[in-house]
DNA sequence: GGCTAATCCAAGTAGTTGCTCGGATTACTC
DNA sequence: GAGTAATCCGAGCAACTACTTGGATTAGCC
Protein backbone atom coordinates (compact mmCIF):
# COMPACT_ATOMS: atom_id res chain seq x y z
CA UNK A 1 0.00 0.00 0.00
CA UNK A 2 1.15 3.44 -1.01
CA UNK A 3 1.13 5.90 2.37
CA UNK A 4 2.48 9.11 0.51
CA UNK A 5 1.80 10.22 -3.10
CA UNK A 6 5.74 9.94 -3.99
CA UNK A 7 5.48 7.89 -6.97
CA UNK A 8 8.84 8.54 -7.90
CA UNK A 9 10.57 5.28 -7.17
CA UNK A 10 8.24 3.06 -9.31
CA UNK A 11 6.97 5.39 -12.24
CA UNK A 12 9.27 4.02 -15.38
CA UNK A 13 9.89 0.26 -16.02
CA UNK A 14 11.41 -2.32 -17.89
CA UNK A 15 10.23 -2.69 -21.68
CA UNK A 16 9.13 -5.75 -23.30
CA UNK A 17 11.92 -6.89 -26.49
CA UNK A 18 9.94 -9.32 -28.61
CA UNK A 19 6.84 -8.77 -30.40
CA UNK A 20 4.35 -11.42 -28.07
CA UNK A 21 5.67 -9.37 -24.69
CA UNK A 22 4.62 -6.17 -26.83
CA UNK A 23 1.35 -7.74 -26.76
CA UNK A 24 1.40 -8.58 -23.17
CA UNK A 25 2.45 -5.11 -22.36
CA UNK A 26 -0.13 -3.50 -24.49
CA UNK A 27 -2.90 -6.06 -22.88
CA UNK A 28 -1.87 -4.81 -19.29
CA UNK A 29 -1.66 -0.80 -20.16
CA UNK A 30 -5.13 -1.46 -21.91
CA UNK A 31 -7.11 -3.80 -19.02
CA UNK A 32 -5.40 -1.30 -16.58
CA UNK A 33 -7.24 1.65 -19.15
CA UNK A 34 -10.44 0.19 -19.08
CA UNK A 35 -10.17 -0.98 -14.88
CA UNK A 36 -9.61 2.60 -13.96
CA UNK A 37 -13.27 4.18 -14.56
CA UNK A 38 -15.27 1.37 -13.97
CA UNK A 39 -13.60 0.42 -10.71
CA UNK A 40 -11.74 3.30 -9.73
CA UNK A 41 -8.15 3.79 -8.58
CA UNK A 42 -8.24 1.56 -4.91
CA UNK A 43 -10.52 -0.59 -6.89
CA UNK A 44 -8.17 -1.27 -9.75
CA UNK A 45 -5.42 -4.33 -8.26
CA UNK A 46 -2.85 -5.51 -10.22
CA UNK A 47 -4.80 -9.22 -10.07
CA UNK A 48 -7.39 -7.23 -11.76
CA UNK A 49 -5.25 -5.91 -14.49
CA UNK A 50 -3.54 -9.33 -15.05
CA UNK A 51 -7.06 -11.18 -15.36
CA UNK A 52 -8.39 -8.54 -17.77
CA UNK A 53 -5.63 -8.70 -19.80
CA UNK A 54 -5.44 -12.39 -19.95
CA UNK A 55 -1.96 -12.67 -18.35
CA UNK A 56 -0.60 -13.82 -14.93
CA UNK A 57 0.29 -11.43 -12.74
CA UNK A 58 3.74 -12.79 -12.53
CA UNK A 59 3.76 -11.67 -16.29
CA UNK A 60 2.48 -7.75 -15.11
CA UNK A 61 5.58 -7.78 -12.56
CA UNK A 62 7.84 -8.77 -15.60
CA UNK A 63 7.39 -5.40 -16.91
CA UNK A 64 5.83 -3.17 -14.52
CA UNK A 65 7.49 -2.66 -11.34
CA UNK A 66 4.21 -2.01 -9.09
CA UNK A 67 0.88 -0.76 -9.83
CA UNK A 68 1.55 2.87 -10.17
CA UNK A 69 3.74 2.17 -13.35
CA UNK A 70 1.08 0.58 -15.45
CA UNK A 71 -1.10 3.61 -14.08
CA UNK A 72 1.22 6.01 -15.04
CA UNK A 73 1.75 4.61 -18.52
CA UNK A 74 -2.18 4.68 -19.13
CA UNK A 75 -1.56 8.65 -18.29
CA UNK A 76 0.73 8.98 -20.63
CA UNK A 77 -1.11 7.12 -23.46
CA UNK A 78 -3.86 9.19 -22.31
CA UNK A 79 -2.27 12.36 -22.42
CA UNK A 80 -1.03 11.19 -26.09
CA UNK A 81 -4.50 10.12 -27.51
CA UNK A 82 -6.09 13.69 -25.94
CA UNK A 83 -3.02 16.32 -27.66
CA UNK A 84 -3.05 14.07 -30.92
CA UNK A 85 -6.98 14.33 -31.25
CA UNK A 86 -6.94 17.97 -30.46
CA UNK A 87 -3.87 18.43 -33.39
CA UNK A 88 -5.69 16.53 -35.50
CA UNK A 89 -9.00 19.21 -35.08
CA UNK A 90 -6.97 22.38 -34.98
CA UNK A 91 -6.44 22.91 -38.93
CA UNK A 92 -10.11 22.96 -39.14
CA UNK A 93 -10.10 25.86 -36.16
CA UNK A 94 -7.83 27.81 -37.79
CA UNK A 95 -9.75 27.50 -41.27
CA UNK A 96 -12.92 28.90 -40.11
CA UNK A 97 -13.53 32.76 -39.56
CA UNK A 98 -11.23 34.39 -37.55
CA UNK A 99 -14.21 35.74 -35.04
CA UNK A 100 -15.34 32.02 -34.77
CA UNK A 101 -12.08 30.79 -34.16
CA UNK A 102 -12.13 30.82 -30.36
CA UNK A 103 -14.91 29.45 -30.02
CA UNK A 104 -14.09 26.43 -32.16
CA UNK A 105 -11.03 25.84 -30.28
CA UNK A 106 -13.21 25.74 -26.93
CA UNK A 107 -15.12 23.33 -28.70
CA UNK A 108 -13.13 21.06 -29.86
CA UNK A 109 -11.01 21.17 -26.47
CA UNK A 110 -14.48 20.22 -24.79
CA UNK A 111 -15.35 17.51 -27.35
CA UNK A 112 -11.54 15.62 -26.91
CA UNK A 113 -11.78 15.74 -23.44
CA UNK A 114 -15.41 14.49 -22.75
CA UNK A 115 -14.58 11.61 -24.60
CA UNK A 116 -12.24 10.67 -21.90
CA UNK A 117 -14.34 11.85 -19.05
CA UNK A 118 -14.23 8.94 -16.69
CA UNK A 119 -10.68 8.08 -17.01
CA UNK A 120 -9.99 11.62 -17.22
CA UNK A 121 -12.10 12.04 -13.77
CA UNK A 122 -9.91 8.97 -11.65
CA UNK A 123 -7.19 10.70 -12.54
CA UNK A 124 -7.99 14.06 -11.32
CA UNK A 125 -9.70 13.20 -7.92
CA UNK A 126 -8.87 9.63 -7.26
CA UNK A 127 -5.27 9.10 -8.36
CA UNK A 128 -2.76 10.40 -5.62
CA UNK A 129 0.20 11.66 -7.76
CA UNK A 130 -1.33 12.52 -11.10
CA UNK A 131 -0.24 15.83 -11.00
CA UNK A 132 3.77 14.45 -10.23
CA UNK A 133 3.57 12.65 -13.71
CA UNK A 134 5.38 13.80 -16.37
CA UNK A 135 3.38 13.23 -19.38
CA UNK A 136 0.76 15.64 -17.00
CA UNK A 137 2.98 18.02 -16.56
CA UNK A 138 3.77 18.62 -20.34
CA UNK A 139 -0.12 19.46 -20.85
CA UNK A 140 -0.59 22.84 -20.31
CA UNK A 141 3.09 23.64 -22.11
CA UNK A 142 1.76 21.69 -25.71
CA UNK A 143 -1.82 23.36 -25.26
CA UNK A 144 -0.47 26.57 -24.68
CA UNK A 145 1.28 26.50 -27.82
CA UNK A 146 -1.88 25.24 -29.71
CA UNK A 147 -3.51 28.54 -27.90
CA UNK A 148 -0.84 31.09 -29.58
CA UNK A 149 -1.78 29.93 -33.11
CA UNK A 150 -5.31 30.10 -32.13
CA UNK A 151 -4.62 33.38 -30.86
CA UNK A 152 -2.62 34.55 -33.76
CA UNK A 153 -5.77 33.98 -35.74
CA UNK A 154 -8.80 35.00 -33.56
CA UNK A 155 -6.68 38.04 -31.93
CA UNK A 156 -5.56 40.43 -34.97
CA UNK A 157 -2.66 42.05 -34.19
CA UNK A 158 -1.20 40.79 -31.07
CA UNK A 159 -0.97 43.58 -28.12
CA UNK A 160 2.55 43.89 -26.83
CA UNK A 161 1.55 43.84 -23.05
CA UNK A 162 0.15 40.49 -22.44
CA UNK A 163 1.54 39.71 -19.77
CA UNK A 164 2.13 36.33 -17.96
CA UNK A 165 0.14 36.37 -15.28
CA UNK A 166 -3.07 37.90 -17.31
CA UNK A 167 -2.29 34.73 -19.89
CA UNK A 168 -2.21 32.01 -16.89
CA UNK A 169 -5.60 33.36 -15.54
CA UNK A 170 -6.94 33.40 -19.20
CA UNK A 171 -5.07 29.43 -19.09
CA UNK A 172 -7.11 28.70 -15.84
CA UNK A 173 -10.90 30.51 -16.51
CA UNK A 174 -10.83 28.24 -20.00
CA UNK A 175 -9.47 25.09 -18.54
CA UNK A 176 -11.49 24.97 -15.20
CA UNK A 177 -14.55 26.05 -17.11
CA UNK A 178 -14.04 23.33 -19.51
CA UNK A 179 -13.51 20.57 -17.10
CA UNK A 180 -16.18 21.61 -14.69
CA UNK A 181 -18.48 21.11 -18.32
CA UNK A 182 -16.85 17.55 -18.34
CA UNK A 183 -16.45 16.56 -15.10
CA UNK A 184 -19.45 17.85 -13.33
CA UNK A 185 -21.96 18.05 -16.44
CA UNK A 186 -24.96 21.10 -15.96
CA UNK A 187 -27.55 20.23 -18.33
CA UNK A 188 -27.09 20.65 -21.91
CA UNK A 189 -28.84 23.96 -22.37
CA UNK A 190 -26.34 25.76 -19.79
CA UNK A 191 -23.20 23.74 -20.83
CA UNK A 192 -23.95 25.60 -24.47
CA UNK A 193 -24.87 28.69 -22.60
CA UNK A 194 -21.99 28.52 -20.64
CA UNK A 195 -19.20 27.74 -23.15
CA UNK A 196 -20.61 30.28 -25.17
CA UNK A 197 -20.34 32.88 -23.00
CA UNK A 198 -16.82 31.74 -22.22
CA UNK A 199 -15.82 32.26 -25.68
CA UNK A 200 -17.06 35.88 -25.98
CA UNK A 201 -15.19 36.32 -23.10
CA UNK A 202 -11.87 35.18 -24.04
CA UNK A 203 -12.37 37.02 -27.26
CA UNK A 204 -12.76 40.08 -25.50
CA UNK A 205 -9.50 39.53 -23.30
CA UNK A 206 -7.27 38.76 -26.57
CA UNK A 207 -8.30 41.32 -28.14
CA UNK A 208 -9.16 44.28 -25.49
CA UNK B 1 -11.67 -1.91 0.16
CA UNK B 2 -14.06 0.49 -1.68
CA UNK B 3 -14.41 -0.03 -5.01
CA UNK B 4 -16.35 2.87 -6.77
CA UNK B 5 -16.67 5.99 -5.45
CA UNK B 6 -20.19 6.26 -3.92
CA UNK B 7 -20.56 6.89 -0.11
CA UNK B 8 -23.79 7.13 0.11
CA UNK B 9 -24.49 3.61 2.02
CA UNK B 10 -21.81 4.88 4.92
CA UNK B 11 -21.62 8.60 5.11
CA UNK B 12 -23.42 8.77 8.09
CA UNK B 13 -22.66 7.44 11.52
CA UNK B 14 -23.89 7.66 15.50
CA UNK B 15 -23.61 10.09 17.82
CA UNK B 16 -22.43 9.86 21.08
CA UNK B 17 -24.83 10.36 24.17
CA UNK B 18 -22.58 10.40 27.06
CA UNK B 19 -19.17 13.14 27.41
CA UNK B 20 -16.72 10.68 27.57
CA UNK B 21 -17.64 9.27 24.14
CA UNK B 22 -17.70 12.63 22.76
CA UNK B 23 -14.41 12.93 23.74
CA UNK B 24 -13.75 9.47 21.88
CA UNK B 25 -15.80 10.65 18.90
CA UNK B 26 -13.56 13.56 18.87
CA UNK B 27 -10.46 12.21 19.10
CA UNK B 28 -11.15 9.63 16.41
CA UNK B 29 -12.28 12.89 14.36
CA UNK B 30 -8.91 14.95 14.96
CA UNK B 31 -6.62 12.13 14.83
CA UNK B 32 -8.26 11.22 10.95
CA UNK B 33 -7.91 14.95 10.51
CA UNK B 34 -3.76 14.70 11.05
CA UNK B 35 -3.43 11.53 9.72
CA UNK B 36 -4.54 12.01 6.12
CA UNK B 37 -2.29 14.79 5.13
CA UNK B 38 0.26 12.72 6.66
CA UNK B 39 0.06 9.45 4.73
CA UNK B 40 -2.88 10.41 2.03
CA UNK B 41 -6.59 8.99 1.83
CA UNK B 42 -5.59 5.48 0.94
CA UNK B 43 -2.65 5.58 3.94
CA UNK B 44 -5.01 6.48 6.48
CA UNK B 45 -6.17 3.45 7.58
CA UNK B 46 -9.09 2.83 10.66
CA UNK B 47 -6.48 1.04 12.60
CA UNK B 48 -4.06 3.78 12.30
CA UNK B 49 -6.97 6.38 13.85
CA UNK B 50 -7.76 4.48 16.44
CA UNK B 51 -4.07 3.81 17.58
CA UNK B 52 -3.46 7.66 16.79
CA UNK B 53 -6.92 8.83 18.98
CA UNK B 54 -5.57 6.53 21.83
CA UNK B 55 -8.66 4.47 21.27
CA UNK B 56 -9.59 0.92 20.78
CA UNK B 57 -10.48 0.13 16.93
CA UNK B 58 -13.80 -1.15 18.31
CA UNK B 59 -14.75 2.13 19.60
CA UNK B 60 -14.50 3.85 16.57
CA UNK B 61 -16.95 1.67 14.70
CA UNK B 62 -19.10 1.62 18.13
CA UNK B 63 -19.32 5.57 16.14
CA UNK B 64 -18.52 5.32 12.73
CA UNK B 65 -20.11 2.50 10.18
CA UNK B 66 -16.64 2.83 8.23
CA UNK B 67 -13.47 4.46 7.07
CA UNK B 68 -15.07 7.02 4.91
CA UNK B 69 -17.81 8.16 7.55
CA UNK B 70 -14.83 9.54 9.70
CA UNK B 71 -13.41 11.54 6.62
CA UNK B 72 -16.93 12.33 6.01
CA UNK B 73 -17.17 14.00 9.36
CA UNK B 74 -13.03 15.17 9.28
CA UNK B 75 -14.87 16.76 5.39
CA UNK B 76 -17.84 18.38 7.55
CA UNK B 77 -15.71 20.38 9.91
CA UNK B 78 -12.90 21.59 7.66
CA UNK B 79 -15.86 23.12 5.59
CA UNK B 80 -16.86 24.80 8.43
CA UNK B 81 -13.73 26.46 9.91
CA UNK B 82 -13.01 27.57 6.46
CA UNK B 83 -16.25 29.00 6.24
CA UNK B 84 -15.99 30.32 9.82
CA UNK B 85 -12.98 31.94 9.21
CA UNK B 86 -13.74 33.55 5.61
CA UNK B 87 -17.17 35.24 7.61
CA UNK B 88 -15.00 36.19 10.57
CA UNK B 89 -12.54 38.04 8.15
CA UNK B 90 -15.72 39.34 6.11
CA UNK B 91 -16.67 42.58 8.00
CA UNK B 92 -12.36 43.86 7.48
CA UNK B 93 -13.19 43.66 3.87
CA UNK B 94 -16.59 45.74 3.66
CA UNK B 95 -14.68 48.15 5.82
CA UNK B 96 -11.93 48.37 3.60
CA UNK B 97 -12.23 51.71 0.16
CA UNK B 98 -14.29 50.26 -2.16
CA UNK B 99 -11.39 50.15 -4.79
CA UNK B 100 -9.58 47.68 -2.65
CA UNK B 101 -12.53 45.16 -1.32
CA UNK B 102 -12.08 42.60 -4.20
CA UNK B 103 -8.52 42.40 -3.65
CA UNK B 104 -8.52 41.83 0.02
CA UNK B 105 -11.51 39.50 -0.49
CA UNK B 106 -9.43 37.48 -2.84
CA UNK B 107 -6.58 37.59 -0.43
CA UNK B 108 -8.54 36.54 2.31
CA UNK B 109 -10.08 33.52 0.45
CA UNK B 110 -6.61 32.42 -0.74
CA UNK B 111 -5.37 32.64 2.97
CA UNK B 112 -7.77 31.36 4.64
CA UNK B 113 -7.56 27.69 2.25
CA UNK B 114 -3.84 28.19 2.23
CA UNK B 115 -4.25 27.33 6.31
CA UNK B 116 -5.65 23.93 5.03
CA UNK B 117 -3.60 23.48 2.68
CA UNK B 118 -2.54 20.16 2.51
CA UNK B 119 -6.16 18.30 4.01
CA UNK B 120 -7.85 20.62 1.22
CA UNK B 121 -5.04 18.75 -1.10
CA UNK B 122 -6.33 15.40 0.35
CA UNK B 123 -9.88 15.62 -0.17
CA UNK B 124 -9.32 17.33 -3.57
CA UNK B 125 -7.08 14.89 -5.13
CA UNK B 126 -7.71 11.42 -3.57
CA UNK B 127 -10.53 11.21 -1.60
CA UNK B 128 -13.26 9.60 -4.54
CA UNK B 129 -16.32 10.77 -3.27
CA UNK B 130 -15.71 14.38 -2.31
CA UNK B 131 -17.67 16.05 -4.30
CA UNK B 132 -20.43 14.03 -3.13
CA UNK B 133 -20.57 15.29 0.50
CA UNK B 134 -23.04 17.45 1.20
CA UNK B 135 -20.96 20.15 3.12
CA UNK B 136 -18.74 20.37 0.22
CA UNK B 137 -21.83 20.89 -2.28
CA UNK B 138 -23.18 23.36 -0.29
CA UNK B 139 -19.38 25.59 -0.16
CA UNK B 140 -20.52 27.33 -3.62
CA UNK B 141 -24.07 28.72 -2.42
CA UNK B 142 -22.29 29.79 0.75
CA UNK B 143 -19.22 31.71 -0.85
CA UNK B 144 -21.54 33.15 -3.44
CA UNK B 145 -23.72 34.84 -0.99
CA UNK B 146 -20.19 36.09 0.60
CA UNK B 147 -19.68 37.18 -2.79
CA UNK B 148 -22.75 39.35 -3.63
CA UNK B 149 -22.21 41.04 -0.44
CA UNK B 150 -18.35 42.17 -1.89
CA UNK B 151 -19.78 43.14 -4.90
CA UNK B 152 -22.49 45.34 -3.52
CA UNK B 153 -19.87 46.88 -2.07
CA UNK B 154 -17.12 47.15 -4.65
CA UNK B 155 -19.40 47.22 -8.02
CA UNK B 156 -21.05 50.43 -6.91
CA UNK B 157 -24.44 50.10 -9.12
CA UNK B 158 -24.97 46.82 -9.63
CA UNK B 159 -25.32 45.38 -13.39
CA UNK B 160 -28.77 44.37 -14.23
CA UNK B 161 -27.54 41.63 -17.12
CA UNK B 162 -25.42 39.78 -15.36
CA UNK B 163 -26.26 36.56 -16.34
CA UNK B 164 -25.94 33.38 -14.60
CA UNK B 165 -23.08 32.39 -17.03
CA UNK B 166 -21.02 35.14 -16.66
CA UNK B 167 -21.06 34.83 -13.06
CA UNK B 168 -20.19 31.11 -13.06
CA UNK B 169 -17.56 32.24 -15.32
CA UNK B 170 -16.22 34.81 -12.77
CA UNK B 171 -16.50 32.36 -10.07
CA UNK B 172 -14.36 29.49 -12.29
CA UNK B 173 -11.84 32.10 -12.54
CA UNK B 174 -11.12 33.14 -9.18
CA UNK B 175 -11.86 29.74 -7.52
CA UNK B 176 -9.70 27.96 -9.80
CA UNK B 177 -6.69 30.78 -9.13
CA UNK B 178 -6.91 30.51 -6.36
CA UNK B 179 -6.65 26.79 -5.61
CA UNK B 180 -3.87 26.71 -7.60
CA UNK B 181 -1.88 29.59 -6.18
CA UNK B 182 -2.44 27.08 -3.00
CA UNK B 183 -2.16 23.71 -3.99
CA UNK B 184 0.78 24.08 -6.44
CA UNK B 185 2.10 27.36 -5.36
CA UNK B 186 4.79 29.41 -7.88
CA UNK B 187 6.98 31.39 -5.86
CA UNK B 188 5.69 34.15 -3.59
CA UNK B 189 6.31 37.02 -6.69
CA UNK B 190 4.61 35.50 -9.14
CA UNK B 191 2.13 34.42 -6.94
CA UNK B 192 1.49 38.07 -5.55
CA UNK B 193 1.32 38.86 -9.04
CA UNK B 194 -1.16 36.49 -10.15
CA UNK B 195 -3.44 37.46 -7.44
CA UNK B 196 -3.14 40.96 -8.18
CA UNK B 197 -4.29 40.34 -12.14
CA UNK B 198 -7.04 38.72 -11.14
CA UNK B 199 -8.50 41.10 -8.72
CA UNK B 200 -7.71 43.82 -11.60
CA UNK B 201 -9.65 41.57 -13.55
CA UNK B 202 -12.25 40.82 -11.46
CA UNK B 203 -12.95 44.31 -10.91
CA UNK B 204 -13.64 44.85 -14.46
CA UNK B 205 -15.60 42.17 -14.94
CA UNK B 206 -18.39 43.30 -11.96
CA UNK B 207 -18.00 47.09 -13.13
CA UNK B 208 -18.29 47.17 -16.71
C1' DG C 1 -24.46 0.77 47.30
C1' DG C 2 -26.70 -1.51 43.58
C1' DC C 3 -28.67 -1.71 39.05
C1' DT C 4 -28.60 -0.72 34.18
C1' DA C 5 -26.90 0.93 30.16
C1' DA C 6 -23.33 3.23 27.89
C1' DT C 7 -18.66 2.84 26.74
C1' DC C 8 -14.42 0.71 26.02
C1' DC C 9 -10.95 -2.86 24.67
C1' DA C 10 -7.92 -7.32 23.93
C1' DA C 11 -7.80 -10.42 20.72
C1' DG C 12 -8.96 -11.84 17.09
C1' DT C 13 -11.06 -13.22 11.73
C1' DA C 14 -11.80 -13.50 7.01
C1' DG C 15 -10.64 -11.48 3.00
C1' DT C 16 -7.65 -8.84 -0.07
C1' DT C 17 -3.45 -6.69 -1.47
C1' DG C 18 0.92 -6.30 -3.86
C1' DC C 19 4.23 -9.20 -5.07
C1' DT C 20 7.56 -13.62 -5.70
C1' DC C 21 9.41 -18.25 -6.77
C1' DG C 22 10.63 -22.07 -9.56
C1' DG C 23 9.81 -24.24 -13.37
C1' DA C 24 7.45 -24.80 -17.93
C1' DT C 25 6.92 -22.92 -22.51
C1' DT C 26 8.03 -20.35 -26.36
C1' DA C 27 10.77 -17.84 -29.69
C1' DC C 28 15.09 -16.26 -31.73
C1' DT C 29 20.19 -17.77 -33.45
C1' DC C 30 23.37 -20.42 -35.40
C1' DG D 1 17.48 -28.81 -34.33
C1' DA D 2 20.29 -27.63 -30.38
C1' DG D 3 21.24 -24.06 -27.31
C1' DT D 4 19.98 -19.98 -25.04
C1' DA D 5 17.50 -16.30 -23.58
C1' DA D 6 13.11 -14.24 -23.34
C1' DT D 7 8.59 -14.92 -21.81
C1' DC D 8 4.95 -16.83 -19.32
C1' DC D 9 2.31 -18.99 -15.47
C1' DG D 10 0.54 -22.01 -11.32
C1' DA D 11 0.69 -21.59 -6.83
C1' DG D 12 1.23 -19.23 -3.09
C1' DC D 13 3.04 -15.92 0.84
C1' DA D 14 3.46 -12.27 4.11
C1' DA D 15 1.44 -8.20 5.24
C1' DC D 16 -2.23 -5.57 5.85
C1' DT D 17 -7.16 -4.34 5.45
C1' DA D 18 -11.81 -3.31 7.39
C1' DC D 19 -14.36 -5.01 10.69
C1' DT D 20 -16.37 -8.34 15.07
C1' DT D 21 -16.98 -10.65 19.26
C1' DG D 22 -17.51 -11.26 24.09
C1' DG D 23 -16.41 -9.61 28.09
C1' DA D 24 -14.49 -5.90 31.28
C1' DT D 25 -14.98 -1.16 32.85
C1' DT D 26 -17.21 2.93 33.75
C1' DA D 27 -20.87 6.44 34.33
C1' DG D 28 -25.59 7.86 35.53
C1' DC D 29 -29.34 7.30 38.72
C1' DC D 30 -32.29 5.74 42.50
Amino acid sequence: MRTTGQAFDLAPKKRPAQERSRQTFDALVEACTGLLPERGYAGTTTNHIAERAGVNVASLYEYFPGKDAIVAQVAERLVERVLARIAEGLPRVMAAPADGAVRLWIALIHQTVARERDLVSVFLYQVPYTNQLEPIRAISARLLEFSQRVRSRAGGFVRRDFSDASMHLLINLVSSTIMQCVLDPPDDVSRRALLAELARRVEDWIRE
